[in-house]
DNA sequence: GAATTAATTGAGCGTACGTTTTATTAATTC
DNA sequence: GAATTAATAAAACGTACGCTCAATTAATTC
């Protein structure tokens, strides 16, 4: 047979990035086989080269539209420009927003960096320290204008990134936590670890949701 | 050809879990292959079966070997029994050491999860879950005693974790940081963030290494 | 120093991989 | 409605994988 009735390349290459981004962070990229992920949008192999040239062409173009969709999420939040502390605030909801609605991709573009060639591993990591360099000059505001008090900015940044994107290891938004309650917990933790001055304030005004676990 | 003059089953063991920690490490699981293992031991790959039965029981025993040292490093630090604070101090603070000591092997438990079969990726979790009791029972104490401020301590355990287990994905030890300085500062960093009410004093004491970065 | 055990090689088995090629059919254009 | 383009199937190519087996040599035992 060749092409079937109904076909569509649209579709159909939409289809392939979706099983992929499912398939790849759940198994890993190199345990995902194109036969599978053939299988698994319901075609043969051999189709998927009409959409992507190699699998590793595959992986690059999902790790790099997730990241280009982090930063332009951030873009769409940034111009609120209060103090530090309401930028800091944006921020940390936005990246736990973007990321547990993203935990697949999110998943693939932290676990499979190796899987790319030295080239595009570079291209990635440029998107990402772009990333991170919005918190650090955050971060450097509220150490100067006083908001924040802090040791190191540049370990400061990694700890928070560290700990809010560890968010999408074990959290499932349909349990005893909801999506506003990690956020609003991860948030109040991101403002301790920065010595924010509200600190205290922000505190006592969920007292009554306390000490759960 | 067949036995190698000097040959010694010990240290062909030895050798071959060493290569496959560093190379398991750099590479992923899936990517690294039986033969490359064997090349950088300087063996046939015949011979890696002598030792581990299959693939997977190779990286499984590097796992666990891993999460028991982990917890055995644990057992050896605890029995200082202070309050909350300092127990949490020495948790952190073996737990970089630990961590920061084993970067490879830490990387592949974290990693590599994926690749084990159901029954072996239970016995991983546990011991990891354990692991993690031990913090969740101090952030307990801690906030019981009034010692902490924290909303929940099953976030908080979990952020905690995330946050000083990060410290492998970037640091490096020869680098403009230390080992103590980042202990230091991650321990700092801790404390701010289960708020702990040495808080302000802890910091004044090393002030005029603030604000790097 | 013969018998036994330990350690390894070299060859190869069966399978599955990423990818290519060619043919074929569906949709679109004119 | 013929010509063209888009979308796929089917088959296969070359390679590399995890792993096994038989043979062979080094070390150890008695």
């Amino acid at each position: 047979m060749a092409r079937t009735a109904g076909s569509d390349g649209e579709r159909t290459e939409a289809a392939i990035r979706e099983a992929a981004v499912d398939l790849i962070a759940r198994h890993g990229y190199e345990a995902v086989t194109m036969r599978q992920l053939a299988a698994r949008v319901g075609v043969q192999s051999a189709a998927l080269y009409r959409y992507f040239p190699t699998k590793e062409d595959l992986l690059f173009i999902l790790m790099r539209e997730h990241m280009e969709a982090l930063l332009d999420a951030r873009s769409n939040v940034r111009p609120s420009c209060g103090d530090a502390e309401e930028r800091l605030a944006a921020f940390v909801e936005n990246h736990i927003a973007f990321h547990i609605e993203r935990r697949a991709q999110t998943h693939i573009s932290n676990m499979e960096l190796r899987s790319l060639s030295p080239e595009r591993l570079t291209v990635i990591l440029k998107l990402r320290s772009a990333y991170e360099k919005e918190l650090r000059a955050i971060l450097r505001e509220g150490a100067e204008s006083g908001a924040f008090d802090l040791d190191d900015i540049g370990l400061t940044a990694m700890a928070i990134i560290q700990m809010i994107t560890g968010v999408i290891v074990w959290f499932r938004p349909d349990e005893r936590l909801s999506v506003e309650g990690v956020t609003r917990t991860y948030l109040s933790m991101t403002m301790r670890l920065v010595g924010a001055s509200t600190n205290r304030e922000t505190h006592h005004v969920h007292a009554g949701t306390r000490l759960r676990a």
